[in-house]
DNA sequence: AATGAATGAGAGTTCATTCAT
DNA sequence: AATGAATGAACTCTCATTCAT
């Protein structure tokens, strides 16, 4: 990906942290190359020293947001014996923890998916995101469903799909916390097979 | 809403729907005041005689996005007896005859969430819409659980959120018209109480 | 002056008053047309049915201001005996009622006198305005000097200029009222001749 | 008042001077900060690097138009061997040289004496270098009349205002250069005792 | 007599980008 | 490696004026 410059340098990382939050905070409309460059503590011309033009200098972030995807990690769930379920249960708390810790991850996600349909270089960069994802996941609920813990009900592929797209749309309507974490678990129920959790109550009926 | 102003004019009409095209086209981004008067086959200065300022045209977007997505339905789906679950398959056609017949109609939806964050002004138009959204998804779902109709295992609340936010989410990531098919199914059932449907094969194993 | 529309219509000087009241406030950079007409309660499209070009409602202004200088009078000041003194006394009279009475109109009169410079059309009608005041001036003073009631150090025009400038002068600064008074009193005085109020006192020292 | 900035930019200054001549003959309502650019030699985008807004620009002409006053000197006069009268002296002829080789020196001045009515930041400096004026006229007065050298039968406060009103006012109206002399002239004999100018004509009578 | 609608020309301001140093 | 200075192009918004009705 960013396999051209190997070594980001130092000012390079600050200016594309700077250039992150200001996206999270007002939006591309909302980012300036004078207001990055002086949230580093650098001038613009200095700045397009680093990022000939702003766009590059966007790729550069839209790198930045696919690794702390992975960076970002809430502390290790307990494990229920199952690495493929754990590791879903271990994305589903990721998902809850960066709601928590770092909210601007999800917003910066969902500006770039917008930019991405007119910006060819975005594309590529959130395309491989997205799929590494959605491999990832399809990966578990095919090992879990092997394994008779997930249900079978719908293929590994669509129910990854599925998950994906409940996470996505649960950032994009501005849920509070309680109902995310309903939602979560809503999740989690729906993809176990129903023997595993016979000793769920009936209808929860919390509205 | 805008229900105070009974007649809006053709021109105001038409230059809401240029800005509309252009928004889903470029982005808020892209939305030039002149691109939409241009579009329109008026000046800049007659724009701004019927929207001051910008905002005024942009949140009149947004309401004309909330009542597109009233008016634009597809066709009546077959009845299968229940009126909740017509009502909730009718709109899981509607979704699919959006992603077909007008694709803008998320992206620019997408677009306004996250503007919204930034302007109050559109944070109660988006407000109003999703709210009135996830009443009548709740509404329905809540008389298809009397009904013996729809699953309980999670609240009506919880289910209309989760309905939402797959759709949402759906259109944040670009899935594919199988893709986004086999999802709506899956939807569906997952509502649906298991023995309504028990003549489902086991794995559809599409992948 | 006026001469081709010898009754101005009761629209025309309500114009003509909003828009000398707009000016008083706001200065001719604050003059706009669509101000007036809407303080007048008519429509711009109307204003410019009365007066084709903004110039000519500006010159109307002026004819109005002219006008005003005449009307508004301060009550008579107690006779002295001496007819041309007594036109002077009236005269410092009323300087000091429009002070405190329509402020405006002094600040609207150095609003024209600098736009005078780059328009013709008020030229005219201001340097009327100041020859007949100059000339109204002069003649009080030659008869005063005729009749030995006033000083004759200096000529009755250049006495008469010296008045004149020093009440406009007075107006450009802002003096507050008690300054102002004293001002004029020291004016009055210096046309006199000594033995008329040899009963002064030395030095007032006030400051 | 703008000593903090030490060294002014050549641009800076450069600006200044355009945008002053052009209030000089256009008044600021012929004020764009495209000719001020252009009059420059620059762009306007440069202008505005320097200025951020038009604002900035006309605070820097008022201060500009402060110290031009000090600056533009006519030559010395000669002494009469009292200090306090040689400097009122040398203020009259300053003005007269202002009126002769900067007329728009006094002309910018009204413009800004009446923008200051609006302006906060621009009463500020107009007040103050009034002040300092008055100021200093005022303790020429005192010295005089201690001395015994000029009138005493108003106070230097009345008398001082009383000599700018009238140089302010002189400038306002239009008088042409000989009666600009006479008025200077009766103003100066206006101040001094009657004894020191015995040897004058009775009345000139010029008219 | 009166106006809603429309507009050309132009205002101040912004911004990514360049370049000499 | 870093920047102050400079700019073209474009932005939103304003305003006197016109014209069909």
């Amino acid at each position: 990906m960013s396999a051209v410059v190997q070594e980001t340098s130092c000012r390079q990382q600050c200016l594309v942290e700077r250039a992150f939050d200001i996206i999270a905070e007002e939006g591309f409309e909302g980012l300036r190359t004078r207001s990055v460059a002086q949230a580093a503590g650098i001038s613009v011309a200095t700045l397009h020293y680093y990022f000939p033009v702003k766009d590059h200098l966007i790729v550069a972030v839209a790198e930045y947001l696919s690794e702390q995807f992975r960076r970002q990690q809430a502390p290790a769930v307990s494990s229920v014996g199952h690495a493929a379920y754990d590791a879903l249960r271990q994305m589903l708390a990721n998902h809850l923890y960066h709601r928590q810790h770092c909210p601007h991850l999800m917003v910066v996600m969902q500006e770039f998916l917008l930019r991405a349909r007119r910006d060819v270089a975005l594309q590529q960069v959130l395309a491989a995101l997205q799929a590494r994802w959605h491999e990832e996941i399809k990966g578990w609920l095919q090992q879990g469903q092997q394994d008779g813990v997930f249900v079978r009900d719908v293929s590994a592929d669509t129910l990854a799909y599925q998950i994906q797209s409940q996470l996505v749309g649960m950032s994009s309507l501005s849920l509070n916390e309680v109902t995310a974490k309903a939602l979560l678990e809503a999740l989690e129920q729906r993809i176990l097979l129903q023997q595993m959790h016979s000793d769920e109550g009936e209808v929860p009926d919390e509205d």
